[in-house]
DNA sequence: CCCATAAATTGACATCCATCGATGCATTCG
DNA sequence: CGAATGCATCGATGGATGTCAATTTATGGG
């Protein structure tokens, strides 16, 4: 196990599962709002683009993600970035682990070393799918 | 207080404050890496994209602007949100507080009724945030 | 072989957070 | 005025999460 590498970044938006579409057959007298002119996302899709906004929405793993990019090669090694940030080694593998899982990086373990790179367009991708809510 | 909008998307992504470069002064004999070739995010900036970042980081959250967007004007009252949810009331008024204070919607506060609309271009500063990481 | 180094895993702990029921505060209507 | 409605706030609670010290698991060198 180990290399599992979650795409989910780059799955393309799955129509709304329900799609429960608007309920007017429901005796719903709501005299406050106007109707809804197109479909909101789905349970499921909000879920799963909440996942992948948790793996960044932490102030260590956006410095980690900064950091790789940064990095010629676009390439960095965990003992150069526990420094930088201040924090102990577990916790830096433990944020590393998680942007890998949430497949914004990707390991590559050479010798006693383990070199993390960014994966190619998993930004992008992401800034795509918040704008599409 | 009440009124004070977090304005925080719009912001331009301000120079890492303490910007103390390359420490290339310092007798790192690192071997394993290549040094940075650009400035990662600073730690505050960091901090202020996480916290926003955290705001949309929840799915009742992410269906809750979808559905205000979908709505016509992009203007809903809670009364409309808190069904399709399956969320109770008080829950459905405090992920819209949270959204409000992250500056992604605005509060109008009509009668009886409370109307929240999308930010515009909001999700786009934020988005944009992203990929400058 | 045995030790040194790099990184991951484990266990524990404190804190944050999503959720709900109960309550309070306006506003509207009879 | 008094009842009803829409929404915000409060207090409590269970679960998720960030952090570290200690340990474990490789990998490499003498």
């Amino acid at each position: 196990m180990g290399d599992t590498v979650n795409m989910s970044f780059l799955e393309t938006q799955p129509a709304p599962t329900g799609a429960p579409g608007r309920a007017s057959t429901k005796e719903t007298d709501a005299a406050c709002c106007a109707p809804a002119t197109r479909d909101a996302i789905g349970a499921d899709a909000a879920e799963g683009l909440a996942r992948s906004l948790k793996a960044l929405a932490d102030p260590a793993r956006l410095r980690l993600v900064s950091m790789v990019a940064a990095h010629a090669d676009a390439e960095a090694c965990v003992c150069d970035l526990t420094e930088p940030l201040g924090l102990s080694q577990p916790t830096v593998s433990h944020h590393l682990k998680v942007l890998v899982e949430a497949g914004l990086l990707t390991r590559d373990k050479r010798g006693t070393w383990a070199y993390y790179r960014l994966v190619p367009g998993a930004l992008e991708s992401l800034a795509a799918r918040i704008t599409a809510v």
